[in-house]
DNA sequence: AATTTTAAGTTGACAGCGTCTACATAATTT
DNA sequence: AAATTATGTAGACGCTGTCAACTTAAAATT
């Protein structure tokens, strides 16, 4: 299937693997990501994607690249969205911006923390979590300007606002732990992510 | 290697698979766990495991299991050394443990999150967890007894509590992201450890 | 324009993995 | 003492990632 034609060389090969990978992950997990799944998806021969993916984990830091990139994008779009210059308003949407990509991709976004991402990570992989890291701190340090938390080291601040989407991501999309928590039940996905978020960024 | 004779049966192989498994996690990571190598390692057939484990994934839920149980240790242990009846007190040392727990036990601690992990898991690991996440609720309910952001719901209050140590052991681990903030190489674990503390579960 | 080089496919092989079935042996129950 | 059950072994199956050798199309060079 999605063959451009009949030609020996495909033509568009590396940019179909990358989203056939994608959705792979997106709906049956990484666990069931294979090189040879995609290629037979793809109506290539088996060895085909090594051509582009020196190995799996290339595969993998190349997916974590590009959902690096659109979870910034995700989060920078929240804050302009609010149309405010008040940098808490800003930074409390960057807040909900993320968990919100996060709960609409789930799979991927825990792609972002996989192990094996870090272990065989390139260039592009951390100029692009550089990227999001740092439009991050930026925007806290703008509302540690302003009053918040003034007193304490950035680096600090910065891994605190960090750490509440990134956790209560990670501790609701797994089914165990969000079902453990039966209070919850009577939230939506918004109404959840507003009121945490406003434990870490008051408005 | 490590059979207790040169019997048939070896006895005592199940508590000895689980231990090798957690060793392995934790020096090679998650992906490195493989049945057949635990097999190898404790000098049994490549068969031996599944007598013991209906396929991997159960492997991984005993594992995770036993995680659980151990950070709820861990955690409980912390509040208790304080020697206060002070719940904020208490709470705090708590997410310090926690903290501490997932730095020294890296790879079980993201086991304990892995998707695999929720996807097959059975009940006794459902008990492990639960009764974790009701001591933390428990400890977290009497803080707000005491006056912690009395207004907002307990399950919310509950998961801004856990997602920051969460989340920051999570962003804390990744080697790329911590080497990230730069801001932080000045501290050393215990110092990090507990001024992130202090911003969720102020004194 | 012809030729050479390189990029991007294919096929086949290899070892490692999880898991199943059939069989062997020891421990436990009856 | 005999039967049953628990726990080991051996072998096979299909799956996987990855490599080497070969083929074809496209690009670069002459």
């Amino acid at each position: 299937m999605s063959n451009t034609a009949n030609t020996y060389h495909h033509g568009d090969l590396a940019p179909q693997i990358l989203q056939r990978g994608a959705e792979i992950i997106d709906e049956q997990g990484i666990d069931a990501l294979s090189l040879r799944g995609i290629a037979r998806d793809l109506g290539v021969s088996h060895a085909a994607p090594n051509r582009h993916f020196k190995n799996k984990a290339a595969l993998l830091a190349a997916l974590a690249t590009d959902g690096w990139l659109r979870v910034k994008e995700a989060t920078l779009r929240a804050a302009a969205e609010t149309g405010s210059e008040d940098p808490r308003v800003r930074l409390n949407a960057m807040g909900r911006g993320f968990m919100r990509w996060a709960f609409n991709h789930r799979a991927l976004f825990r792609t972002l923390l996989h192990p094996d991402v870090a272990r065989f990570a390139d260039d592009s992989l951390v100029d692009a979590m550089q990227d999001f890291t740092d439009s991050v701190r930026d925007a806290v340090r703008a509302s540690q300007a302003q009053g918040r938390h003034p007193d304490v080291p950035l680096g600090i601040l910065s891994l605190y606002t960090n750490a509440v989407p990134v956790g209560a991501a990670m501790l609701l999309i797994n089914p165990l732990l969000s079902s453990d928590h039966p209070n919850l039940q009577a939230f939506d996905d918004e109404e959840l992510i507003e009121q945490v978020i406003n434990l870490v960024v008051p408005l």
